[in-house]
DNA sequence: GCTTTTAGATCTAGCT
DNA sequence: TCAGCTAGATCTAAAA
């Protein structure tokens, strides 16, 4: 997929010198993930063609673990109210990858931040120094509240302005353009969040793009 | 129900002060709801009575929208990223009911923050200056992953004590203890998330406690 | 009526 | 296997 990244509290900084070869790394990933596509079961759009976070989430995970980032790494037990782990850590790099409804944004950043001010050891030794978080665009059509790339970047943008936020954030937005393309379509069985695959496989996929800049995709 | 109360940043100086009023007329509403449960349409424990936060949204809306609060009151303009309306407001009090998921806690106290910082005019010509924040207690069966007193508690004492709130928030926990007494019992048809009652009565409900702390209600 | 968006409801997945 | 919990998936409701 494409991607657009926005850089908070100097992550760029970070991710062009010593977290330079970890990004790079994770770029190769995700600019070589496929479209992931499932039907919707949404009233009054059955059967139209969303993002899917099952598949893109289990194509991320795969790669990210071979390239050594330790998956579900269990958040501290002095902070256990904020959950049972993140989704990925290398040294002091956290990663998430957050497809889920928007109030997870806010969430996630701020247990981040509370490693970060805490200076609390995490990965082999090594204090929390910045926060990758990744997310889809708004122009692709997605399950209703799901998080989206600007709605993050525009609410980091007041969370840091305002002092809430000083980790360095590193915020990548999945995106596809519109084209005569190929995307992976995969239906489940077992109904809602099912991850159960009755069927999957590479399609040819209409993209174009409406006025208000949404994507329509038609498989 | 029954109600315990945490203070944080001094919430506990306004309620007995300038905002006592306003406090003990919520106060009032609060204690004199019923408990109001639903069937759980969950795998494995389908039909058995859980928390219904449709009939409890509608009956606290009602009596607070009585008592002059303004419901869906929009966000400012400059910070519409953060959403569209605060649930409830009556002056610089904001007050917020939540039973969904657990992210919209740090979600929606962290806007809050930022209007506090930003000392942004809300309702009648104040700024905001409390923050009320209304859920239910761990013990009651509830869907999974909806935000839990002990839960918020736990957060806010961490987004606290490292600095990333500051304003004054007053965390109110309904629940119940184990007893033979009556609660409402509401169908709703048209499956998850639907509103429409198919019937509903008061109904006796034989409370009682696991040993985790958990309670069990039999309808 | 259709689109867009947030809020809320609430399930399944999977681990302890 | 049942209980308890967080993470993630993803729907319906409702208003603009």
């Amino acid at each position: 997929m494409l991607i657009n990244i926005t850089s908070f509290n100097n992550a760029n900084n970070l991710i062009s010198s010593t977290h330079q070869q970890l990004w790079s790394e994770l770029l190769q990933v995700l600019q070589s993930s496929p479209l992931f596509l499932k039907p919707s079961a949404q009233a009054n759009i059955q059967g139209n063609a969303i993002f899917d976070p099952i598949a893109t989430n289990y194509f991320l995970s795969t790669r990210f673990i071979q390239n050594g980032w330790r998956a579900a790494y269990p958040i501290p037990r002095q902070f256990s109210s904020f959950g049972k782990d993140i989704d990925f850590i290398k040294n002091g790099t956290l990663l998430e990858v957050q497809f889920s409804n928007y109030p997870f944004l806010v969430n996630n950043v701020s247990r981040a931040e509370v490693l970060f001010r805490s200076q609390t050891i995490v990965n082999n030794n090594q204090t929390a120094d910045l926060m990758i978080f990744i997310t889809k665009a708004g122009c692709l059509p997605s399950s209703n509240s799901t998080l989206y790339y600007e709605q993050a970047i525009d609410q980091l943008d007041s969370l840091v302005q305002h002092g809430l936020l000083t980790i360095p954030i590193l915020v990548v937005g999945l995106y596809e353009t519109p084209a005569q393309t190929q995307a992976y379509w995969t239906v489940y069985n077992g109904g809602v969040s099912s991850r159960t695959i009755l069927n999957q496989g590479m399609q040819s996929v209409q993209i174009t793009q409406r006025p208000s800049g949404k994507l329509n995709i038609i498989v």
